[in-house]
DNA sequence: CCAAATTAAAAT
DNA sequence: TTTTAATTTGGT
């Protein structure tokens, strides 16, 4: 009898499927874990094909060690969409694959996936070792739910049930519109921070779970620093559902068990960070991203997906509702919306009790010389709050003490030796840091160059800013929240704590603090250098600095204002007062900002009326890295005219811990005939021998 | 002339 | 990617 050839996809950067032979019957099918025999090694890969006879010479031919019984096969669904993704970013099967799945699933070792099965269904797990066979159903009685808590760390809530709040009429129909369609129905929601966006996506998962005992709703959200609350929120709204998560700062157990949950359809709702869009949801209903203009969701090494989009693909795959909100939504999303791929559902500020959008003030540096880079309106504005017990927030989108050093005498500045940026002054530590490759050095007492003894910091980061502002009100605390002073695990959440509480006046931070968090007392933000972003050279930035500017705005005035207290205010400091993107702010504007720079889109040929994907390189040399680039645009002479190919340039920041990087740019209106392109290309250019490191990325952010 | 260090090639 | 073999370099 003829051994079953099966075609598996293993981790390894080839762009192949590797044939096994495996002697027993019946062969694991499509979708199962195996073990097999890989050069030295052994290692886990997945079946995803069955053949009678393989192409290769019988004798190189390895048979399966074992195979992954107790864990039941991945579906159909989820090998197409890790098989649409690998086509679509241009990467090998199982290096979109396997990665998706916990560690421990694909490790030699049973014993942490039987401890976990075991964990989740208290009845005995029949024990079927590696071995090739009859996969076991890992399938569960819905019975006794939720009780088993999944996600680690200690979240707060699981006890006491969340009522729901009454919705009012623009939730109300958003909700039924969203749960009204069958089949695939892409919705942006789109509804300023505070609107209520988050209720909608509840009382539609209500609807959804409630229709079928076997539905699951997926919830993306940007990071891991909001998924606790989040998740003891969803939890205590749903106490008789199991909620799983998903996000990098699971520890292995916890993501192995979580996952399970998820694969086995116990979990109802599962809410995680980029990486849940590729879990496996055998009863995948309802898919909602929050915030989904959020960079996080674009994945920035190895496979560089997009979750969200991703996320859409899934949803046009089952034929099931997805929900994207923002208040600020993508320019891709928004043009969707636009020319009615989706549909848009708005839900507007007032939708929500007293909170009152606040007053957005631009004030003007060249008339306002600013000291300790605050100018006077701004100080004049913080001073009010203190007097009246309220909290402001400065931010500003830069750490360290000031960016640069600098000798006066002789034109010294803190270059990093590795890297083509400057590096940070640190004032606690004492230190000059780099921030692209982490060097550290002592500041110098003197000029390196000249011997001058007065070097001056040029510049300001938050360190700087805290300290000035501590000159200038003595009396009044203040806080710094950023990555800096965030360092120690959980002293971000104890810093954030003591704001809620009242112990802090004024709080600096850098972006950290813009995102998801209500703070009660504030009523003044302040945006201290938000400029350099107007005039970057990535035409994404100021769709970038809007969202941001957006969203620190919406930390002021989440209460009603207190009788007699100060009105909700954001200054932004500018040189730039008459700058339209500051106008669309001043007015709370995104669909006017959205118009004016899709009209520049459109005019300028960029995203998203053109397709782009990036070619880069890395090498020792600038020289090595460009001239990949020029071989690689000279193998792609034959391409079709719709396909435009840049120069090679060096990256902005071209040099990183020593290694030069450089990139190219391919643009086209047509993504069928880019993707055919890049098909062929990426092929040519893995048989060639490349005297650089390079990656392709599709859809690129930064550019 | 040996050994460390870098390169190349293979993996079913 | 990981692993091993092959080749270069460099110190003696």
């Amino acid at each position: 009898m003829k051994p079953v050839i099966l075609q598996v996809a293993l981790d390894a950067p080839l762009d192949a499927l590797f044939d096994y032979a495996c002697q027993e019957q019946p062969a694991p099918p499509v979708g199962a874990l195996v073990v097999v025999p890989f050069g030295r090694r052994e290692v886990t890969g997945l079946v995803v094909g069955h053949l009678d006879e393989s192409r290769l010479a019988p004798e190189k031919i390895k048979s399966i060690l074992g195979c992954h019984v107790e864990l039941g096969v991945l579906s159909e669904h989820w090998l197409a969409l890790c098989a649409f993704a690998a086509e679509y970013y241009h990467r090998p099967l199982g290096e979109v694959a396997l990665p998706a799945l916990p560690k421990q699933l694909r490790g030699q070792k049973v014993g942490p996936l039987q401890k976990a099965l075991r964990k989740l269904d208290p009845a005995p797990v029949k024990a079927k070792r590696r071995k090739a066979g009859a996969v076991a159903s890992a399938e569960t009685e819905p019975a006794a739910m939720a009780s088993l808590r999944l996600f680690g760390q200690a979240t707060s809530g699981g006890g006491q049930p969340d009522i729901p709040p009454p919705l009012n009429d623009e939730q109300a129909h958003a909700v039924a519109q969203i749960t009204g369609q069958a089949g695939f129905a892409p919705t942006l929601l789109f509804g300023v921070t505070g609107s209520g966006k988050t209720e909608v996506y509840l009382h539609a998962a209500t609807e959804i779970l409630a229709r079928s005992s076997s539905a699951q709703v997926l919830m993306l959200v940007p990071e891991i620093n909001l998924t606790p609350q989040l998740l003891s929120h969803v939890q205590a709204r749903f106490p008789d559902y199991c909620v799983a998560t998903m996000h990098s700062g699971l520890a292995e157990g916890e993501r192995l068990l979580n996952w399970l949950a998820a694969h086995t359809g116990r979990a109802r709702i599962i809410v995680g960070t980029r990486l849940a869009v590729l879990a496996s949801l055998p009863g995948l209903a309802m898919i909602i991203v929050d915030e989904e203009h959020d960079a996080s969701y674009k994945q920035q090494e190895g496979l560089r997906y997009s979750a969200r989009d991703l996320a859409v693909w899934r949803a046009h795959q089952l034929q099931i509702p997805i929900v994207m909100g923002s208040a600020t939504p993508s320019l891709e999303s928004w043009q969707h919306a636009e020319s009615g791929r989706y549909r848009k559902l708005s839900l507007s500020a007032r939708a929500v009790q007293e909170a009152v959008l606040p007053q957005v003030l631009l004030v003007d540096l060249e008339r306002d010389k600013p000291h300790q880079g605050l100018s006077n309106t701004l100080l004049a504005a913080l001073k009010a709050r203190l007097d009246k017990g309220e909290q402001s927030l400065l931010f500003l989108n830069r750490r360290g003490y000031a960016p640069v050093l600098n000798c006066e005498s002789c034109g010294w500045v803190s270059s990093c030796k590795r890297c083509t940026a400057f590096m940070v002054l640190h004032k606690p530590e004492q230190r000059l840091r780099c921030h692209h490759c982490s060097l550290e050095l002592r500041i110098p007492r003197s000029c390196p160059t000249c011997g001058n003894v007065d070097l001056q910091p040029m510049g300001r980061g938050t360190q700087r800013v805290e300290e000035g502002l501590q000159e200038i009100f003595p009396e009044a605390r203040i806080l710094r929240i950023d990555a800096d002073s965030t360092r120690r695990k959980g002293s971000a959440q104890a810093a954030f704590d003591s704001v809620h509480s009242g112990q802090v006046d004024i709080l600096v931070g850098t972006q950290m603090v813009a995102k998801g968090h209500d703070f009660k007392n504030l009523t003044l933000v302040g945006v201290l250098n938000p400029d350099t972003a107007l005039f970057s050279h990535d035409y994404r930035a100021s769709e970038r600095l809007f969202a941001q500017l957006m969203q620190v705005s919406g930390r002021a005035g989440r209460a009603r204002p207190k009788e007699g207290g100060n009105a909700a205010q954001v200054l932004v400091q500018t040189r730039y007062p008459q700058h339209p993107l500051y106008a669309t702010l001043a007015a709370h504007d995104y669909p006017g900002f959205a118009s004016v720079t899709l009209a520049e889109r459109a005019q300028a040929g960029l995203p998203p009326f053109v397709h782009q994907a990036l070619l880069r390189a890395e090498a020792r040399t600038l020289e090595a890295a460009i001239g990949f680039l020029e071989t690689a645009s000279q193998e792609a002479e034959d391409r079709p005219l719709s396909v435009v190919m840049n120069d090679p340039i060096p990256m902005a920041i071209s040099r990183v811990a020593d290694v030069e990087r450089a990139q190219m740019l391919l643009e086209s209106p047509s993504r069928p005939a880019l993707q055919s392109f890049l098909r062929v290309w990426v092929q040519r250019l893995r048989q060639g021998k490349a005297r650089a490191r390079w990656s392709l990325e599709v859809d690129p952010m930064d550019i």
